[in-house]
DNA sequence: CTATGAACCGACCAATCAGTCGGTTATCCG
DNA sequence: CGGATAACCGACTGATTGGTCGGTTCATAG
């Protein structure tokens, strides 16, 4: 019987924790799993208590880092009424003293090279893009019963309106020096008022 | 003395090669040194006169892939005369069937995924990105001196147009069950289209 | 108190792998 | 022919590391 019956949740949390903050500080493929039971002031034993693998390991961390993600743009996005302002509404993507961002774009990078190569991170990646495109699907979706949209695939022009984000944002945290915030910034917009152009029912603003 | 002057560059291009197709196939962090020996046909040692180290040996492979990339677009776009039509000549990065690509989109996936840890591959990337950029801020010039498009900052415009065929191919490749070929080429050319609008002197076509 | 099992420790093992090195072959030059 | 050197070989080594396992601590149930 555990002494705290909590205590494997806050344990998992704190395994979590350490090993993102270490794959996002090193890469993936520098992470050793002694660097993770240091990080988690934990020994390799108690490690693998919670943890059968090293692969268990990463995949569940990153699986709580899309988590987290998911529902930072939630919250993000409901904070705005305006469908077209909900479209705009990821410029937090491009703040560095983002905390969550430090260790997100790292994260990210990491997800997509191994999903290259193997079908779970892959499916990881699929879930990710999914659970974003339903977000902005929504305020398409309401932005055309409101009459403020013409007719369009709602669910195309989602996934080409997260493409633009994160093309800038690769951009953008890659290669900072040719790339401002500034640039970020003004791309996404443009290229994203752009795109709704034609289905806009009102003049642009 | 070598027995023919021109091995030395045989051998190279030979174990580079080697090297692209098996870090395609398997992710860099997933290489050994011994499987690009066994695709090369060298033995350790000989792939050693060659090459000091594995670092060494990667680096100059994914320099040798952007050259090549490089040298592909330029010859895609000069075959088209109209400026917006060069802006849209990409379109051969949706093509799977294409030898280039098959390896390409693995190794521009491990390249940025490095590149997050490692500032000679963010040169690397940083180094692909500007050679993009220039070709397309060529064709937005010359839209310009011919009057098609009006006055813009054509670097700034060209970083958009290149990351917006980056974010929709990083979807088509990952998520190809979610991400038409349809989709992507539909997409790419919209969200062109769209951002090019304002600079338009000619009513939309 | 005692038994039980969860929680945790860290030394150890087996496998992997980059780089080395002594040696062999092939080719050219004098 | 013979000496020199480039080209190449593959066994070996040292370092790293993921996972295991016997053992210890401790809270709780009985």
């Amino acid at each position: 019987m555990p002494a705290i019956p909590e205590l494997e949740i806050i344990r998992k949390a704190q395994i979590l924790e350490a090993a993102l903050q270490t794959i996002a500080a090193r890469g993936h493929a520098n992470v050793t799993m002694d660097d993770i039971c240091k990080a988690a002031n934990l020994s390799k034993g108690g490690l693998a208590h919670y943890y059968r693998s090293k692969n268990d390991l990463f995949q569940a961390a990153f699986q709580e880092f899309f988590n987290r993600i998911f529902q930072r743009s939630q919250e993000t996005m409901s904070t705005f009424e305006d469908p077209m302002d909900q479209l705009l509404s990821f410029d937090w993507l491009y703040d560095l003293t983002d905390p969550d961002l430090n260790i997100g774009y790292p994260i990210v990078f990491d997800v997509m090279s191994i999903a290259v190569h193997d079908d779970t991170y892959r499916r990881i990646f699929h879930d990710w893009i999914d659970n974003w495109i339903i977000l902005l699907e929504g305020a398409l979706r309401k932005g055309m019963a409101r009459g403020l949209f013409t007719k369009m695939n709602p669910e195309a022009v989602a996934r080409t309106i997260s493409a633009i984000y994160q093309g800038t944002a690769t951009r953008w945290y890659l290669d900072p020096e040719a790339h401002s915030t500034a640039w970020a910034v003004a791309s996404f917009k443009q290229a994203i008022k752009g795109l709704m152009q034609p289905y806009l029912t009102q003049p642009r603003t």
